[in-house]
Parts: C-alpha cells; structure tokens; sequence
RNA sequence: GGAGGUAUCGUCUAGUGGCUAGGAUGGCAGAUUGACAUUCUGCAGGCCGGGGUUCGAUUCCCUGUACCUCCACCA
C-alpha cells in the first residue's frame, strides 16, 4: 500500500527564480564585486577566458567558467582585492562564419566592407547571450571590465603589439602555402575542414633512371621538386644524393632521404610537389626546394601544358599522354581521405600566399623557462606545454586570408610595393578607410591596404595586457600584472596558454600569470563531448530555468581540477536539496535560535561540532589554496550534513528548553559553514544571510557587511578543555543509540528506561554522560558490564 | 603514428600500500509531523584484463584493452 504522506504547513519555501534575480540585482545595485581602485589591499587579478561567440553555447561552457568564480568568491572572502574582468572573443573566424552560416551570407557576395559591418552587427543578440548566461549563472565578474576583441581599444592594442614586435626584429614576411577552396574562392583555416573518403586513383609513373613512383596527384608532376626515399631503403639506396628527370617536363630533381617516406607504401618512392599536400609543405621548408605554383585561385592549371584546364581535366590529359609514351607503369584504384571544404564538399588546393610571421623558434628555451616559473594546477598539465614547445618547428604565422578581425596596420605603397606601417599615435587603424601619415620613402602617396586579418589568437594572446589597459592609458598594468590567475580549458594549452606566455615574454620580459588552472570539459550524460552533429548539445538556460543557477553550479563543483565531468541531472538534483536543506535549517534558526547571546559554558557536545568545524575549515581552505575547489566543497558539503542530520538532532531538546549554549552553537556554526557554502551556492547563501544574519550584532562584526561575498572566510576557533576522544565517543554514542532504535523500530523520540554503558568507557565519557539523556530521551544511564555493539567500539546494553 | 590523461557499486563520483574502499542516485526495509516528503535512519551493491615489486596492491611498476584530449597523418 502506498501511503501518500500529506503536511500541514509547507510554507516559506526557497523559491531560487524570484530570489536569484533579487538577488543579482542587488549584487549589481551595490557594487559587491567591485575592484576597489583606490584600495591598498593585495590584489587578486583573474584573467578570464574569453569565450569565442559562434553562438555553440553549452554546459561546457558553465562547467569550466564556474571553476574559476569559486576561485574569485574565495579570494574575496581571503581579503583580496579581486580583480575579476569578463571579455567575448568575437574577433575570429567563428563569428563570422556563424554569420554567414546564419544569413548566407559572405564577403564574396556582399563586399567586403558591408560584409564586416553585417557581421558586426549580427553578432549582437549573441555576445548579449554570453553575456546573459554569465550573469544569470552568478560569475561575480566586475563588468566594468567588460571588454570585445573586435572592440576599437583591443584593435588598438592587438596593433600596438605588432608594431612593437615590428620594432624588436620580430615580425618578418614569408611566401607560405594556405589552404584553399577554389569553389568558394576562399582562404579556409584547419577548422573548416573535413575529411571525406574518395574513390581515386594511384599511378606508378616512370621518371628517369627505371625510378617508379606511385601517384594520386599526377597532375602536379610539372610542379614536382624533389624525389624522396627512406634512408633505410636498400632498393633505392644507390640513388639517394643524384637528380633524375621527370617525365614529359624533363626537370631535374634531387632525391632525397627522409624517414616519413614508408618504403612499404606504392614504390617505396615520393615526388614533392609545391603543393600537393601537408608533407609536401614540410619537405619544401625542411630541405628549401624550390617553389613551383601551378594551381591558381580558381583551381586552375597555370602550366602552360595544361592550357588552364581545371585539375580534373588536367590529371586525365597527362594520364593520357604519360600512357601514350608507356610510362603508366600501374594503375590502381585508391579510397583515401581527403580534406575537404566542409561548406561545399571541394577538394582542397594549396596556393602560396605572403605571409605575417613572428620570429619566436629562437626563444623555446625562454618559453620552457616561463613555462616552469608558471604554477601548474593540476601539476600534469604542463607537460603539455612542454611537448608543444618541444615540438615547435615553424615561425607563428599570424595572418588570416580573411575579413572579419583585427586589421594589420599596413598598407603597401603602389609605386615601389614596400609595406609601410601605421604610426603608433594613429592606431587603431583600418587600412581600408585610413591613409599613412607619410609618403613611402620611394616618395609614393598611393596606397594599397594590407587585406590580411590578424588571427584570432595574435589577439587574445594579449588578454592580460588588454585586461591593463595597455597602451591605452596603461591604467591597471601595475595594479594587476602579472596577474594572479589564469583559468582555462586543455585544449588549448598549446594555443592560448603557450601564445599568452610568448607576448608576455616579448612585450613584458614577465610571466604573464602566477597560477595557471586548467580545466576539463562537461561532457553530455554519456560522457560524450558535446557536439551540435552529434545532436547532443546539453543547453545551460533551461535547467538554470528549472533548478535556479546554484544547483548547476553545484554540479560544477563536482568534479576534480583537470578532469572531464559528465552531465548528470542528478547531480543538480543533489545541488537544489542541498540549498532546500541549508535553507531549512535557517529557518528552523530563525525559528528557535535567534535570540542568542556570547559564548557560554558549552556541552561536550557542542563542543564536539565546533571542532568538526575546525577540521573543516583547515580542510576547506587548504583545498582552495591548491585550487582543490571540488576537495574544499566536499569537505564543507560532508561537514554541513553532519550538522543538519546529527548535531541538529542531537542539540534539539536543549535549544527547545532554550539552552544558551547549544544556540550560541547553532548560530557560530551555522554562519561558518553558509560563508564556506557561498563560493559556490552563491545565491541562496546570500538570500539566508541578507534574511537572517546582516545586521544582526549577535553574529559579530561579519554581521555588517553588505553581503556574504565579503565577510571574511571562517578560522578555526579555540575550544577551551576539550577533549577530541571524549567528544567523539559521545556522538558515536548517540549515533548507536539512534540506530539500536531503528533497529527496534523505534521512534526516534521514544524512551529509553536504562542504558548500561560498558565500564571502560566511563574514563572516556566522563561526565558527559548526562548529555545522552537529553539528546536521545534517555532516562536512566549507568555503567556496568556490556557486550552488545551499538557503534564501532561502544559497548552498552538498552531496555526501553 | 606521437604525447598526455582516464578506467572504482546498476548509474555518477571521491579516496587509500594494510583496518569494514567513502559519498550521491536508483532499489529495498523502517521512522517521523515542534526547520525540511526536496525529510530522517538502516540494508544490499564496486576497485578493467594479465604480469611484476611487496609480508601485503584497488593504490606503485610493466603490459594489454577501452575511452577522452592535443599533435602528426600516408604520397
């Protein structure tokens, strides 16, 4: 039978949505998280994470912001001064190609300049989302500091960065290859690409000398530079070091070797063409071949042989003619993977294109060095920096065939094509609509704008500085840098952490931060990474609609530094009960503790809870310090339970006889654990604070401050004459007690006539015997012989 | 292919060279109506496979397998 167990009066309960948004305007109302700029106090500065507007918001994003806010809440309450700012980086290929994704729209079909103003304008309704989901979540950010990478001041910075390494040498221009699609006629990045498997065919071609090599690409031959075999390779050992000739073109290439070449595959045998593909590129700069564009931007063949066919055509006719001439030696077919354009399925072409390049591979021992001044947390996660930096072996390239982004502040003279740059008075600059403030030293006047876009990394590289204001009025550089803190996701340790370190060596001859904390991702249910092809995309605002932001940033909470952690519902469930719990008992404070006065003459048991309080503060914030946010909420989370379930229980009929002590206790520990709470249950800790404890003298000077995010963290407090063991084995009493009655099915309430304690624990207990009768309703207690168990190493024996 | 990480009750997740491997959730059995049915108490349930070091390994080492991340990817 099932009993549905109906109560009378369930009132007053926390209602997260109507408080969470009083809250949050109250929070913005009074400036509680303010940097205080004219304050002496240390300051902890915190360099967010910008995230990347393409409109992809999710968990993800809550779970590894959420880390770095608990950090934020617990410096303050430390007595820092925080300096904790908010960007969007809205500069990048992301955002324009959600844009274009979006309108279908591109630069191509609208030009240019109105192109960029639509994206800058349609990108709107999505920075005010980021922005809306940050604050309903409860980041204590100072938006103040708010700031967009695509803003005028960052474009100033981004380009006063460039000038700067212009000045120190640092900046040079190279001819290097991009990737194309000659469909759209576009530079694409990396992250536009996919992988399709296609039918094609592989070639054994005759060069000179009986040399076979096995083709995809025979259409390239005229734009072949060298022959590569492996060093290893016994066949093909005697021609290492010679020329041969290729086919039809009869050039003269040099063979190489080189260990990438797998003897096993095709001939054993490899032509290098400028370019066919990634190796191709590596071999072209690692041996400095020669250059040879045959591919021109709408994928056609600029060889004169092919007569400007398209590659299609290009590759059958010089089969055909290879063929004509007997020197198809094999012809097999082939499924391989090629990279393709993911918005238009084309193959993707190499061109070779002037690049912007910084000079940094001279530097890998400087930025190993920065990187070992950095604290690491967790401590793993700089081997990641180390192998990137490791394995460097090309310049950073920092120029982008696109539009929308930071411009370069350079034009090229139309007389002499020397670049020329902006002064540094006149940035920001955008070449397309401002003129230099010189003749070119040629004497010309005409220029043309450089149509590159920095990429989006050259910028946010520079988060530190752009949080100092530098360059602009340099108003924070001495207050916050190097800063405190950087949070940020794994992935792109070898982006934004190693490219942060770089600028700030450059520009700085400093770490760019202390500690550097870096988290895992929220995965979907499944522990799957959420992706929108995977259609498992998990959406924060509707389950902050549904459970308020405290649980979800509970569920933040619940997982170590550095690890990926899976979205469980369940886990926000754990989060709302909770804050249901915390919330009760305040009530149940305000209820029957609120009048309470000093100190006074504690029971054992009181002071048992105290230093089970103690323990947990010196827990909790040795935690915080190693950045253990999950360590110090579980040690503040397991205490809080024992709190409500056991002390409460235990303390209940003294505080309904008004016993001073046991409400001096409630209140002391109850405020303690709420503050240790509110890192991460922010709102609702703060909603029982602002109900039940500001302004209230009993809870001491803390009492004043305008919001629980700046009280000051709990320490541990003195306890006068007391003894851990005693203390202990009185609540494990009680506690067996407890479970001897539902064992008897018992109330919990109901009366014990006599309990027998084994004689060896009177040593122990001592007096404090007299406080089991009250806590568990016993009537008499004596001291004898006893066997039954009732708690690990309490004997005692019970008749109710 | 290279580097790094992870593997613990049905599910999610702590932790440890030895004491009964902790918590949450779900399941089961009870209790309770002077804050809380979003409650309380209890019960059942687990260390990926193989090898090694050790008196003793879930923990340390090696190896296999699976998954994740980053990098390189086959002419």
């Amino acid at each position: 039978m099932h009993v549905v167990y109906l109560r009378d009066s369930v009132d007053n309960k926390y209602n997260p949505t109507e408080v969470e948004a009083k809250i949050r305007k109250f929070w913005s109302e009074n400036k509680v998280f303010a940097f205080d700029e004219n304050s002496d106090k240390q300051v902890y500065s915190i360099d967010t994470p910008p995230p990347t507007v393409s409109g992809e918001i999710h968990l993800g994003h809550v779970f590894s912001y959420s880390q770095a806010e608990f950090i934020a809440r617990y410096k303050r309450m430390r007595g820092f001064n925080v300096f904790y700012p908010f960007g969007l980086d809205n500069n990048g290929l992301p955002t324009e190609l959600r844009i274009e994704k979006d309108y279908g729209v591109n630069a191509e079909t609208l030009g240019r300049d109105k192109f960029i103003d639509f994206v800058r304008e349609k990108i709107q309704p999505y920075n005010e989302k980021y922005v809306e989901l940050w604050q309903r979540l409860g980041l204590s950010v100072d938006w103040q500091f708010y700031y967009q990478t695509i803003s005028k001041d960052v474009q100033k910075i981004s380009q006063t960065s460039f000038l700067e390494l212009l000045k120190m040498d640092r900046i040079y221009q190279m001819e290097a290859p991009l990737l194309f699609c000659p469909k759209c006629r576009t530079a694409v990045s990396q992250m536009e690409l996919e992988d399709k498997e296609e039918d094609s065919k592989i070639y054994t071609i005759e060069f000179s000398d009986n040399v076979q090599i096995a083709t995809s690409r025979p259409e390239l031959l005229p734009a072949c530079v060298a022959i590569l075999v492996n060093p290893e390779d016994k066949k093909h050992a005697g021609i290492i070091g010679k020329t041969v000739k290729t086919p039809i073109f009869g050039d003269e290439v040099k063979v190489i070797a080189d260990r990438k070449v797998d003897p096993e595959f095709g001939t054993g045998v490899v032509m290098c063409c400028t370019f066919g593909d990634q190796t191709d590129i590596e071999w072209y700069k690692q041996y400095k071949l020669g250059l040879k564009i045959i591919i021109n931007e709408q994928g056609k063949m600029t060889h004169p042989y092919y007569n400007n066919a398209k590659i299609r055509d290009a590759r059958e006719k010089i089969v055909n003619d290879l063929k004509g001439k007997g020197l198809v030696k094999d012809e097999k077919p082939i499924k391989h993977s090629v990279n393709v354009h993911e918005r238009c399925g084309t193959e993707i072409e190499f061109l070779v294109k002037k690049q912007w390049y910084v000079k940094y591979l001279d530097l890998k021992d400087k930025f190993l060095e920065y990187g070992n001044e950095v604290k690491w947390h967790p401590e793993y996660m700089k081997v990641r920096y180390d192998n990137w930096v490791n394995g460097l072996h090309w310049d950073w390239c920092i120029s982008r065939q696109r539009f929308f982004g930071v411009y370069f502040p350079i034009w090229y003279c139309k007389k002499c094509g020397e670049p020329m740059f902006a002064e540094k008075e006149q940035l920001p600059v955008n070449p397309f609509a401002d003129k230099p403030k010189s003749a070119c030293k040629c004497g010309g006047t005409e220029f043309d704008p450089e149509t590159d876009v920095m990429d989006t990394w050259a910028t946010s590289s520079l988060t530190p500085l752009i949080n100092a204001r530098w360059g602009i009025d340099n108003k924070y550089l001495k207050k916050i840098f190097p800063m405190n803190l950087r949070p940020q996701a794994h992935d792109i340790i070898s982006f934004w952490a190693f490219t942060t370190i770089v600028k700030s060596y450059l520009h700085m001859q400093s770490i760019p931060w202390k500690d550097i904390m870096i988290s895992g991702h929220g995965l979907d249910s499944h522990g799957q990474a959420m992706h929108k092809s995977k259609g498992n995309v998990v959406l924060p605002m509707p389950y902050i609609e549904k459970y308020g932001a405290d649980p979800l940033r509970y569920w933040a909470s619940s997982s170590v530094l550095g690890e990926n952690n899976s979205f469980q519902e369940k886990e926000v469930i754990a989060g709302s009960r909770l804050i249901n719990k915390m919330w009760n008992v305040g009530k149940f404070i305000e209820l029957k503790c609120k009048e309470f006065g000093e100190e006074k003459e504690l029971a054992v048991i009181d002071k048992w809870i105290l230093a089970e309080l103690n323990k947990t503060v010196k827990l909790a914030t040795a935690k915080f310090e190693s950045f253990d946010y999950f360590g110090a909420r579980n040690a503040i989370e397991e205490f809080f339970w024992i709190f409500a379930n056991d002390y409460l229980e235990f303390a209940k009929n003294r505080i309904y006889s008004e016993d001073k002590a046991a409400k001096y206790v409630m209140n002391k520990v109850f405020f303690d654990t709420i503050k240790m709470m509110s890192p991460f249950i922010a709102y609702s800790t703060e909603e029982v604070y602002q109900n039940l404890i500001k302004d209230n003298a009993s809870y001491g000077p803390d009492s004043s401050k305008k919001s629980i995010h700046i009280t000051s963290w709990p320490v541990e407090s003195t306890i006068s004459e007391y003894d851990e063991k005693s203390g202990e084995a009185l609540a494990n009493t009680i506690r067996g007690i407890r479970k001897w009655k539902h064992d008897n099915k018992k109330a919990l309430n109901s009366e014990i006539l006599k309990l027998t304690l084994d004689s060896s624990m009177q040593p122990i207990l001592g007096n404090s015997v007299d406080e089991i009768k009250t806590s568990i309703n016993v009537k008499a207690i004596e001291f004898g012989s006893a066997t039954e168990e009732i708690a690990p190493g309490i004997k005692a024996s019970i008749v109710a």
